[in-house]
DNA sequence: GATGAGTTTGAAAAGCTTTTCAGAAAAGAT
DNA sequence: ATCTTTTCTGAAAAGCTTTTCAAACTCATC
């Protein structure tokens, strides 16, 4: 049985208020009986019952955090910089995974509203109106990771997709790369498919390049089986590209390997640039050249705004933008360049 | 401000008691206030406070998991089987990241153990005697997921590390595989270490091979650079070896990528198996053939075994070894084969 | 219409802590 | 030695719910 606070103040020989008080503001209670409720907490090995703290303080110290899909390493790397703004913060990270199904999402928000989180935190996932509605009756303040909502004013940390798609074409076309090809995401995805493809075309356009989606672009989810299939179609109907950039880690490691079971050589004869930058990019061969997502910066701000949001401190900005980065590895070359 | 049980007993005209028996015991209260309480539960949106709850039944529905290193896919996988097993049995997970950190752990465990979390899984790290020591100090079961306690009689469930890695060894002498190398581990590390070692030189001896250590092994942590630089060294010191156990897919990875830059074909100069299974084996090129362990199997088998001795309920094997199996892809073939 | 059994309800305690308020003790001033 | 201030301390309320217990009610039976 654990014991509580009267335990300590029986033993102690004080009253309840006396060991509450050591244990928030020791100066108050004079030094002789502080140290025998210390003794006490010690003997006892007495820790205070953060219930029943939470209730009175209408704070949990513990937030929310949502994923469509944990085991996926762009997420964890996500939840790691959130994890550690959380513990300087003095606050725990309840995660859970919705696995991108919205009655799951209800029920999980349904507990965790319960156990009266301080603050949610929703990645990647598309703000619709349902979600809004649910949002809307939670008691804390939300703010998105990796997404953003375009239509509601909620509060969220990413990147500049179409830019970032719009940098890595630019940066393959200075290159000398004048067909490239680019595996997407669905044109619907509200962050690899739709604000991607715009910036991916945008550059091309921009350089008087064919640019025709019909051609240069094939869609599939972000499995890899399914952007190796797209890799496959794109090659099929641009057999001549030199470049393809791919709109996600995973994606760019379905194209190599498509690449090197037809023997096609990275980057000699075809480059591939990733999006992301999670820790598979330096891990494989040829390692990948791709656009960096600070994924760690974009969990670890995430918490601090929310923080922000939880403690009533202005925030300066509703949508935070972080930088995008090209790192450039093994994966790109100049086209016909030999290595 | 959110509606508590008070506002809602006012509005349905009714006391306090009856709305909590709305909620747990719906058949003990006559219909015509059951439904004005409902109505007055949804007029107000009331969701009862977990706190409060928690109080009384001195359970929270909360799990504490402490992983060394989240970020990392291989604690991803068994995170999302413990999130599954959690959602399914209506509990949540408080997961925080410990750094491999003693002092850190320590903080965390005594927050958790304020929390009231209902039971703890402590990932991967060895159970020292000071983790012992503030085990014991908790209120609540623990058990350990992919490591186990030899020392202290603690809950697990993990797989037979030795015999796996006899196994992987086994399988490449099978092929006709004479000359086999390993990236390990460090040899003082519990898991990845020591018994994969034991294993691999046991599979050698039994088969009358070379199994000096000296020769065949290369120790580094399970760090993409250290394992590259570890098949550095072991291909130097090993140069006629024609097929390396990897303990760990990065580790493999690593292996794979300098076996690729030195131009050495995989597996038809050297072969590389793997352990572990995480998702990157199937992304690599060669996909990797590797030993599997059921990584979300641990994850969803600890917490049900976690739950079991919450409840009190009895435990089949204090120690559970989940089964591995080698799951075989492009990256091993027989010595000297062309494919 | 009274009695009894059974159902339904509300008051109050319990679960553990923090905080307010007032009283007690100590310290200081005269 | 007395009176004021200041410092400490304890009792009690508050935070929100569940649960026990006893009271009130319903309904059937005689």
């Amino acid at each position: 049985m654990k014991a509580t606070i009267r335990d300590v103040a029986k033993l102690a020989n004080v009253s309840i208020s006396t060991v509450s008080r050591v244990l928030n503001a020791p100066d108050m209670v004079v030094r002789s009986k502080r140290e025998r409720v210390l003794e006490a907490i010690a003997e006892l090995n007495y820790s205070p019952n953060a219930l029943a703290r939470g209730l009175i303080h209408r704070r949990t110290r513990t937030l929310g955090v949502l994923f469509p899909d944990i085991s996926n390493l762009f997420y964890s790397e996500v939840l790691a910089g959130m994890e550690s703004a959380a513990y300087e913060s003095d606050n725990n990270l309840i995660i859970c995974n919705t696995d991108n199904n919205i009655d799951r999402k209800r029920a999980i928000l349904k507990v965790l509203d319960e156990k009266q989180i301080d603050g949610l935190i929703l990645t990647s996932e598309p703000v619709l109106p349902d979600d809004q509605a649910m949002i809307a009756k939670l008691a804390c303040p939300v703010v998105l990771a990796a997404t953003h909502s375009p239509d509601y004013a909620i509060a969220s940390v990413k990147v500049d997709e179409e830019q970032a798609a719009y940098d890595a074409a630019a940066y393959l076309i200075g290159l000398g790369h004048v067909r490239i090809g680019m595996i997407s995401g669905l044109a619907d995805d509200p962050i690899s498919g739709g604000p991607r493809i715009r910036g991916f075309i945008r550059a091309l356009e921009d350089h008087g390049l064919q640019s025709d989606p019909e051609r240069c672009i094939e869609y599939g989810s972000y499995r890899f089986e399914h952007s190796y299939e797209a890799m496959k179609k794109l090659h099929a109907k641009y057999p001549d590209m030199t470049a393809v950039f791919a709109s996600g880690d995973e994606r760019a490691l379905a194209a190599i390997s498509y690449l090197h079971e037809n023997r096609i050589r990275i980057p000699e004869q075809v480059s591939v640039i990733g999006f992301d930058n999670t820790r598979m990019a330096g891990m494989c061969f040829p390692k990948l050249t791709t656009v960096a997502q600070p994924l760690y910066d974009i969990g670890y701000l995430s918490v601090v705004k929310l923080l922000r949001l939880i403690n009533g401190e202005p925030v300066d900005d509703l949508r935070t933008i972080v930088p995008h980065s090209i790192v450039e590895r093994d994966s790109v070359a100049a086209p016909g360049k030999r290595i």
